[in-house]
RNA sequence: GCCGGAGUGGUGGAAUUGGUAGACACGCGGGAUUCAAAAUCCCGUUUUGGCAACAAAGUGUGGGUUCAAGUCCCACCUCCGGCACCA
């Protein structure tokens, strides 16, 4: 055994031995509680970056921890392989988008396996092969079937001089990226799947998740935003049409004096036929990409159609307006606008003088001016005719009874989630396996002939649109029904679609039969699921609903996928730039510059190491490729081993905050491994074993092996139940600390110091298993530290006969007692009272105040109040 | 704009159920070892005052509840994530 720690060579001959032993490879045990700990699985685009690493790691630990807990622990690796950086790297490199994907793969693949991470390889699985998607196009075509699947029109972001559909990131400023050229709106026919119909189940299971983040759960209910109210239509002024609105607050009913309508909106449409000015206006609602947030923050704009709707009450006519915020995706595309009650309603009739008409008074007589702003609060109705001095609740229910009996409205429940467009106008992805035919429309492609395979030689041209809809060889088929010339499907699947239900995949990623087995219902759901925060919202809601469509189709018997689930942070590190000639930023690389420190090492500036010369700080961002602020691991693992890597990942911050890069900190988990392996050196060199007498220790014995034994209590909660794997690291140290300070050189203290490094190596052994393992070896042990149980506690090294209180006067800090375990309170009040800091305090500082009263919290403090 | 988070020493963070604010680590300062350096080890390190004992202040800002608030409540400021075609 030589004496320098080595990670090159200990982290390799570890995971040979793994290797080896198959010590990751997992079949279904009835007789074993099992545990399915799953990562999100990553997108290759190359190379490993630190969110995956930090992302993996804690999958790891999890999964490692587990394991010593005696489950059954499947966790499985693979490839999100689809996807819009494939086709960007082929138009720029000129590399077949497949060819690009399967090289990262096998890149990224070694670099995760130098990581040490216990996967069960066996079962990696990519998206972007045909043995994995085909069943997504037969599941596909199963719900078509069922009628969860139906097509429509909807808006894309259109480059008219690339003649393609770009997605959001690919407009910057309103413009094609490539082309520079102004985007438009454009309406096409697309597939979705009705996730509205299971908005209601996906929002009340929400509930159920209660092993996920709270803020996760929010958002998630947020997302689907269920509302009450009421459905109610509008006449049209000389027409028989009715404008249908949905509001939820039909008690604002008699104040409304205007409807809004989305531009694309059919009677907008029609209101512009005649009209020049207002065409010109359409059209130019059309420049806005399609994202919500930049519809949220453009200016709101509207104009007359100087079409008029009917009031369903009144009967009055109101104007109908075109305005650039409302959404055609959403509900019926139109809204009754009440500026009197409403914030954007207000500041859309401010702006364009239209009538502001208060019709809801405060309750509790607050006086109510709907001239400096709406009043949005619910109240009282006036102005309101029949209903006047309803309460807003009252109203409501009165209101709906109304319409409902006049057959103008009637009260419903409506959602903020829209049905998922699941359409792509890409080559990168899953080919949606249908045929259009101009006599039988379009029919699904026959089971027999799934799957539809992506043609992978193919090469992009400069606009950068999808090679498949150029390519006759691909699409020119025959119909399936009438055997007619016909044409094939050319879009693809939203990569969401594939990153659904790639968890289930796992369980039986070998069956070529079938999409998934009864091996499902053994691993399912997953226990514990771990991934970026910034999947909170849509990929965990796809995958809850293509579990639901799953069980519904038999194939999956539980409700939910994911029983737990872990939200990492961001990682972060230090940008600097340096400003350009064009005004915009030059960035540069975080080791390609000096910081200077002030006396106590506070950052005061910065220098380019290449000129010496300063640069700017953007303080800390995300690690990213535009930043030019990675840190790339492969060059740490060289130089510091896996363990330290993922030693710091862990160390740095907990799971579910972002945690900042720093060089000095990798450094310092390395020396705390340095310093762990020599400690155990010197340990091995300094005697052989001998057999700890628990019942007869020092007492600096027994107040050390109190401390191992405490700090085991915690890491076992740190990591079991609280994830919080820094203050599991954190106590290590302490203890090893404590270690270090302990020079007891009897046999006894030898025999202690043997126990504690034992435990200890067995407690890091999920955070830096190879160094663990080959500590284990030299510590004599003949078993595989990875066949190990987790330890457990002695109770009764924990048993302490005096504890230390703190004593506070007027919640002060002023002493410190220590006191029998079992000392009754008056005892302690007395003890308290009559420490040395604490009588100055009583008597001293306040001696015409008498003490009020001594609050005495058990195992913690006393508090006496002077008053 | 809407939804969801976060803010604690020079820095990352700890304080788990309202009960010792600053564990652990980085950095910095001092010392030991060394021909010298690296590495390693020891000591110190919230601020202010004090040789010290100790005292005062202190967890983004302003209020509040409580014997006791980083933790709970109200208002605000700043930063971050998501917003349906980045994954």
């Amino acid at each position: 055994m030589p004496n320098e720690y080595n990670p090159k060579s200990i982290e390799a001959a570890v995971q040979k031995v793994w290797d080896n032993n198959k010590s990751f490879e997992v079949t279904e045990d009835p007789d074993k509680e099992k545990f399915y700990c799953l990562s999100m699985f990553p997108y290759p685009s190359g190379k490993l970056h630190m969110g995956h690493v930090r992302n993996y790691t804690i999958g790891d630990v999890v999964s490692r921890f587990q394991r010593m807990q005696g489950k059954n622990v499947l966790q499985p690796m693979g490839w999100d392989a689809f996807g819009l950086p494939a086709e960007n790297a082929a138009i720029k490199n000129k590399v077949p988008p497949a060819a690009w994907t399967d090289h990262n793969i096998a890149d990224m693949r070694g670099q995760l396996k130098k990581m040490g991470l216990a996967y069960d390889w066996s079962r990696e699985l990519a998206t972007c092969k045909p043995d994995y998607y085909r069943w997504e196009q037969w599941f596909f075509l199963r719900l078509l079937e069922k009628g969860v699947v139906y097509r429509k029109k909807a808006t894309v972001n259109w480059d008219p001089i690339d003649q393609t559909v770009l997605a959001n990131e690919q407009v910057v400023d309103g413009r094609g990226w490539r082309s520079g050229a102004l985007v438009e709106q454009r309406e096409i026919d697309q597939w979705f799947l009705k996730i509205t119909d299971y908005a209601d189940e996906l929002l009340q299971d929400v509930k159920k998740l209660e092993d996920w983040p709270e803020q996760v759960r929010t958002m998630q209910a947020n997302w689907i935003g269920r509302s009450e109210g009421v459905e109610l239509s509008f006449g049209i002024e000389n027409s028989d049409e009715r404008l249908s609105v949905f509001t939820t607050r039909p008690d604002t009913l008699m104040g409304v004096t205007y409807v809004a309508v989305a531009p694309q909106h059919p009677l907008a449409l029609q209101a512009a036929a005649n009209n020049e000015e207002l065409t010109t206006f359409i059209e130019s609602c059309k420049n806005t990409k399609v994202a919500e947030a930049d519809m949220a923050k453009m200016e709101k704009k509207g104009m007359a159609t100087g079409m008029m709707a009917i009031h369903p009450m009144t009967g009055d006519k109101v104007p109908i307006w075109v305005a650039n915020f409302v959404l055609m995706s959403y509900g019926s595309g139109a809204v009754m606008a009440v500026p009197a009650h409403d914030d954007r309603d207000w500041e859309f009739a401010t702006q364009y003088g239209i009538e502001i008409k208060q019709v809801i008074d405060a309750v509790d007589g607050e006086s109510v001016s709907v001239t400096e702003g709406a009043y949005t609060k619910k109240g009282v109705l006036i102005n309101s005719g029949e209903f006047n001095g309803l309460s807003s609740k009252l109203a409501f229910d009165a209101i709906a009874e109304d319409l409902t009996n006049q057959g103008k409205g009637h009260k419903t429940v409506n959602y903020r989630l829209r049905d998922w467009g699941v359409s792509r106008q890409r080559y990168w992805g899953c080919p949606i396996p249908i045929i259009y035919c101009d006599d039988c429309g379009a029919v699904p492609v026959p089971e027999k002939d799934l799957p539809i395979e992506l043609p992978t030689e193919i090469e992009f041209d400069e606009t950068g649109g999808s090679p498949i809809k150029k390519m006759p060889e691909f699409y020119q088929t025959t119909c399936p029904s009438c055997a007619k010339p016909a044409t094939r499907e050319t879009d693809t699947f939203d990569t969401f679609f594939e990153s659904s239900w790639y968890y289930a995949r796992y369980t039986g990623a070998d069956n070529d039969q079938s999409m998934l087995d009864k091996r499902a219902d053994y691993w399912l759901p997953v226990d514990q699921y771990i991934g970026g925060i910034e999947h909170a919202v849509l990929h965990l809601l796809y995958a809850r609903f293509f579990h639901k469509l799953m069980r519904d189709e038999g194939l999956v018997s539980s409700d939910e996928p994911f029983s737990k689930l872990l939200t990492q942070g961001m990682v972060l590190a230090n940008t600097y730039y340096r400003e350009n000639d064009n005004g915009g930023q030059d960035w540069i690389a975080p080791d390609q510059v000096d910081v200077q420190h002030d006396a106590k090492g506070k950052a005061i500036s910065a220098t380019l190491r290449a000129d010496g010369q300063p640069v700017l700080s953007d303080g800390m961002s995300k690690m990213s490729k535009s930043k030019n602020n990675g840190v790339d691991p492969q060059i740490l693992i060289d130089r510091y081993g896996a363990d330290t890597l993922r030693l710091f990942s862990m160390f740095a911050a907990p799971p579910e905050q972002s945690m900042e890069w720093s060089d000095s900190g990798v450094e310092g988990a390395n020396r705390f491994l340095r310093r762990l392996w020599r400690q155990v050196q010197e340990h091995i060199a300094s005697g052989d074993e001998v057999v700890l007498d628990t019942k007869n220790l020092s007492n600096q014995q027994a107040d050390l092996r109190r401390k191992l034994y405490l700090t085991l209590q915690k890491v076992t909660d740190d990591m079991g139940r609280r994830f919080t794997f820094n203050t599991a690291i954190a106590a290590n140290m302490e203890l090893l600390n404590d270690v270090s300070k302990f020079d007891d050189k009897s046999e006894q203290g030898r025999a202690l110091r043997q126990e504690i490094f034992t435990t200890v190596i067995l407690m890091l052994s999920p955070i830096a298993p190879h160094i663990c393992e080959t500590l284990w070896k030299s510590l004599g042990k003949t078993s595989l530290l990875i066949d190990e149980s987790w330890p457990q506690v002695d109770a009764s090294a924990l048993v302490q006969e005096n504890i230390e209180l703190i004593v506070q006067v007027n919640g002060k800090l002023r002493g410190k007692i220590t006191v029998a375990i079992d000392a009754k309170d008056e005892e302690i009040k007395q003890q308290a009272q009559d420490a040395d800091n604490v009588k100055r305090f009583i008597k001293e500082n306040l001696a015409d105040k008498s003490v009020r009263k001594v609050i005495v919290v058990k195992g913690r403090l006393v508090n006496i109040v002077v008053a």
